[in-house]
DNA sequence: GTCTATAGCCAGATAGAC
DNA sequence: GTCTATCTGGCTATAGAC
């Protein structure tokens, strides 16, 4: 048997280990994980888990890590819409990335272990909130060159807009709990928006708003 | 030796168990949070948290729902001032208790197991960011009803308001990661408060902003 | 690299005396 | 109610054959 196939074998369940080591972790929690429960997922032994890792440690940033990776691209905004449109478009996007559940199952891990493992939470930070927030910034910076919104500090501006588009609801389905009569992500959205042309629309005649 | 003694020895038992378990449990977090670092802490024995809690998971919700209680007063606003006043101290005295890290920890405990037990996780909502969101949107009526802000739907823009007070700095509090210069509390606030007095300044025409 | 089997440990929960 | 001592189970990690 060839060395690339023996390899490719490796790898393979290598990738079946991440993978399963993933669902487990966002399911149960790092702690309640159990390498057995990984190894059985993976359709592997415990032993062969332990050859590609060197402990339950070492895994769980494997795992973490990867998915930052996955998340990193966030697309670009596409043609040159209006003000409000643009805000829409991209809010909707990431407020929708927010709500679901792997995304808020990976927020749990993190948060829950950034004091026992700092470095890790620098990854996630840089890889989510943080990528993040330079794309919105970027967004912001071009429609301030065009005269569509008035920005002065893109990157406070992206802090007030994603912190608006959060809100209640994600705390609310992060806590899983049902969400109240009229309450939507679209709304969400048009509510945060509206709060953002409303405080930083342009001033045509130079007066401040 | 009068019942009485006997109840409040008891009670007294039960207390230490409570800020042990609290500390631990902030500390190490569940799963982590051993039964024997409780009592070594409290100062009793295993047998003894076993007499007062049916189990690990009692031990818990009892913790967070002393917790919880604790914080219910949020303090009424005190006298009657401008809008910017008004609204900045309020976020101030907000975003101070969020920045916690007690606060912070609990955070972490909750969202993480709220997956497990979403009973307590409704319990937490209730006691922290619901009362929180109700107290600021009894703040917005008053300034809406004294014609100092155009509040249309209080809650909504209470949310908007909590969602742009706590933005990145919340989460890089939670993370643990170091703050980037110049980011503060007055700072945050600042743009929080000076973003709603843009987007929700009263109309003194009658004129929609 | 991969398996089976197991070492070694630690934590949650209990038994029984007082 | 409170203690000491212990049971029991599951977990991480490894040894050794292939």
């Amino acid at each position: 048997m060839p060395v690339s196939t023996r390899c490719a074998r490796s790898a393979a369940k290598r990738d079946a280990i991440l993978d399963a080591a993933c669902a487990v972790f966002l399911e149960q929690g790092y702690a309640a994980a159990s390498m057995d429960a990984v190894a059985a997922r993976a359709g592997v032994s415990k032993a062969t888990i332990y050859a590609h890792f060197t402990d339950k440690d070492d895994l769980f940033g494997a795992v973490i890590r990867a998915r930052c990776e996955r998340n990193r691209t966030f697309a670009p905004v596409g043609p040159a819409l209006d003000a409000r449109a643009t805000l829409t478009m991209v809010g909707r996007r990431l407020l929708e990335l927010l709500l679901q559940p792997d995304t808020l199952a990976v927020y749990r891990l993190v948060t829950a272990e950034a004091p026992r493992q700092p470095e890790l939470a620098r990854a996630f930070y840089e890889s989510g909130p943080g990528t993040g927030k330079a794309e919105i910034a970027r967004m912001l910076v071009d429609l301030g060159r065009r005269g569509l919104l008035a920005v002065e500090d893109p990157w406070r501006m992206a802090d007030l807009f994603t912190g608006m588009l959060r809100a209640d609801l994600f705390m609310r389905t992060l806590l899983g709990l049902p969400q109240p009569e009229g309450s939507s992500i679209d709304q969400a959205v048009a509510a945060a928006v509206d709060t953002m042309l409303r405080a930083f629309a342009p001033s045509p005649a130079g007066a401040a708003g």
